[in-house]
DNA sequence: TCTGAGCCCATGATATCCCATGATTTCCCA
DNA sequence: TGGGAAATCATGGGATATCATGGGCTCAGA
């Protein structure tokens, strides 16, 4: 089955940085190997951290292996994400600790929101999330209003996957 | 499960010179053969440490020797990469001492960090990774995209088995 | 004997594991 | 269909293992 990330879940940081991961996101991450995530700041979206499960992982492998060997692009992709990139497995409770450096990038405090994209999902400061839903909301009424009709007919989840 | 090497690890050299290989290294290493790394001076990149296991070697060797023997390019691949190449074991503390060749070359001081590039990892002088890191990722913004969207594109069909 | 490399032990900091708790949600049965 | 029992989940906190690092000791070669 193709892994789906699905739906926003809000959790809280305790005092040692640990968030749960959302119990639904788990069994798709599971089945991908290993009961951990990859996260990574979002090289689209800035200040919202990335995460994904062993699979996203390989085809990004795979696309940065179809570049010649020591190519500018794969440099490019190999720096940037991989170098970014924290592989966390979760405790016996579903929890990791979100790094020092992600949490600072994403600029999240106590509290932050999982939200599925599909083949991945993203980690977000609540308000920023708030405002970028927001944002994108506008943008797609004002650009394209037909998808914005459809996007309404087929409920919530049209709006975060942009 | 595909050899992954990820995220950003800084070390301290101590006063004879040594490092400690970040421990989520250890494992992707130890499984290709030998509790031990290979380090030659980067291709690449100017200033930069090139560090592998057995296997990214193994396909170097292939690699270069799919080029026509004893042309230009497997001259340059085998004496740079090879000529230069260090093996090096840790010890039960999972450190190894970084040749003087080697610091020389990278310019490190008291300090070392140690990036995951995916099939292989880097040993940098914190600053002139700053410096790198920061240049690439801006060239990334510029030419990613069409490849992150690429690479989701496929998600839905390539299994996950590389 | 001197020098250097490798080996082992010590230590503080950090991350991991495990158990506990309250709040929901799910399930089952009347 | 309503109520209650059981399971799941998010969260808290203490105990334990791991890690990075520092320093001393030993053996080999010069």
């Amino acid at each position: 089955m193709a892994p789906i990330f699905l739906g926003t879940h809000e959790v809280k940081l305790d005092s040692k940085g640990r968030v749960s991961i959302p119990a639904p996101f788990r069994p798709t991450l599971s089945r991908q190997g290993f009961d951990g995530v990859i996260l990574f700041p979002s090289y689209k979206v800035e200040g919202a951290i990335e995460g994904c499960g062993q699979d996203f992982l390989n085809q990004l492998m795979d696309s940065v292996n179809s570049y010649e060997l020591f190519s500018d692009a794969q440099e490019d992709l190999s720096a940037t994400i991989f170098g970014a990139a924290h592989q966390l497995q979760w405790d016996s409770n579903g929890r990791i600790v979100l790094p020092e450096a992600l949490i600072t990038a994403a600029d999240i405090k106590d509290k932050a929101v999982f939200v599925g994209t599909g083949a991945l999902f993203r980690i977000w400061q609540p308000e920023r999330w708030a405002a970028y839903q927001a944002a994108r909301r506008q943008s797609a009424k004002e650009k394209v209003p037909s998808l914005a009709v459809k996007s309404q007919a087929s409920g919530q989840s049209a709006g975060g996957a942009a």
